[in-house]
DNA sequence: AAGGCTACTTACCGGCCGTCAAGTTAATAA
DNA sequence: TTATTAACTTGACGGCCGGTAAGTAGCCTT
């Protein structure tokens, strides 16, 4: 049991690495199982498919966004109820293993768009970003809105020139969020 | 002649329909000549690879940053310059077939990470994004003025709600970049 | 009318892909 | 000691992939 999660955990953090070093399509399962040490048909014991481990990979982060959708929907639609909703998408981010999480859905959205967490992720986003404005918001601020939490996203693996930290980074992105969701 | 030319942009625009649509690696040349109503092989007449069809259609777009990056080089540091490159950058993505190429390109960026044109495209990006601060500028405002050229770049292809123009979102893009690239 | 070029087609290649059925090994439970 | 189960391996499957060699129909030139 400790070693079939173990060996689990191990799967879908090489094939997470994998996937974001060449992309979803480009990873064969030859080539997780090798990395790993194992066979190709090791996998088919832990996982039902290619596509099960990208389900698993999504788990934690669907999970992070409901979370803050569920917290956001019990309080008032203000300027610091909003500005809370960036702080808290902002700090489930920024650790290494969900960036990795997010680059890979990011940057593989095309090749995965008929894969069902896919959609669920956006669908969520969206949820998120309606939160970000008033209901009757002119057009531009929703935008901004919009903007502001993709300016968190974004940040976060911004193809950047060297000497930034992470804590640069992320100080920025949120200043950046805050003055875009901060409009009435 | 006429005919080659047809058919090259033919096969170039039905190419960027389906990566943009299924994904780079998921999209085969079978499929493209299917929907042109020819075979593969007719591809390999006008192209000498899959890789080749991509880096013709990255021309336009390398040509079209590399003209902005001439431009900016000749003018003083200035905000307005600032002002300028971002509103260029906007100008020259808000066509139908400038923005398919640059999904295409932001969508695939690591099923297509060997592919030059991706490193000369990310070079390029990174050389305009360095004339939108000053050299000496801090890490917050270096991060701002990435994510100003981000904010347009980002704009274009949002998955937003729906009723909101294709002028609305531009308006609100240059807002928002001009605004960030705007710090002292 | 002969030769050559353009724009293809037909037919094939080796190779890797995801997937699976069946066998194996080591540990644990009765 | 025997039976069961977990965690694999071996070996194979059909299928689609990018790519190519060779042929060909139609036009243009000479």
């Amino acid at each position: 049991m400790r070693d079939q999660a173990d060996t689990r955990t191990r799967i879908q953090r090489v094939a997470l690495e994998l996937f974001n070093e060449k992309g979803y399509e480009a990873t064969s399962l030859r080539e997780i199982a090798e990395e790993l040490g194992v066979t190709k048909a090791a996998l088919y014991y832990h996982f039902r498919s290619k596509d099960d481990i990208v389900a698993s990979l999504a788990e934690g982060r669907l999970g992070d966004i409901q979370r803050i959708l569920d917290w956001a929907r019990g309080q008032p639609q203000t300027v610091e109820t909003r500005r809370e909703i960036v702080r808290r998408y902002c700090d489930d981010l920024y650790s290494a293993h969900r960036t990795a999480i997010m680059r890979f859905f990011e940057r593989n959205q095309t090749a995965l768009r008929d894969h069902p967490t896919v959609g669920k992720n956006r669908e969520l986003m969206m949820d998120l970003v309606a939160l970000l404005h008033a209901p009757d918001a002119s057009p531009v601020t929703r935008v901004k809105s919009s903007l502001g939490l993709f300016a968190v996203h974004a940040a976060a693996f911004l193809p950047m020139s060297e000497g930034i930290t992470d804590e640069e980074r992320k100080e920025a992105a949120l200043e950046v969020a805050f003055e875009l969701v901060s409009s009435e």
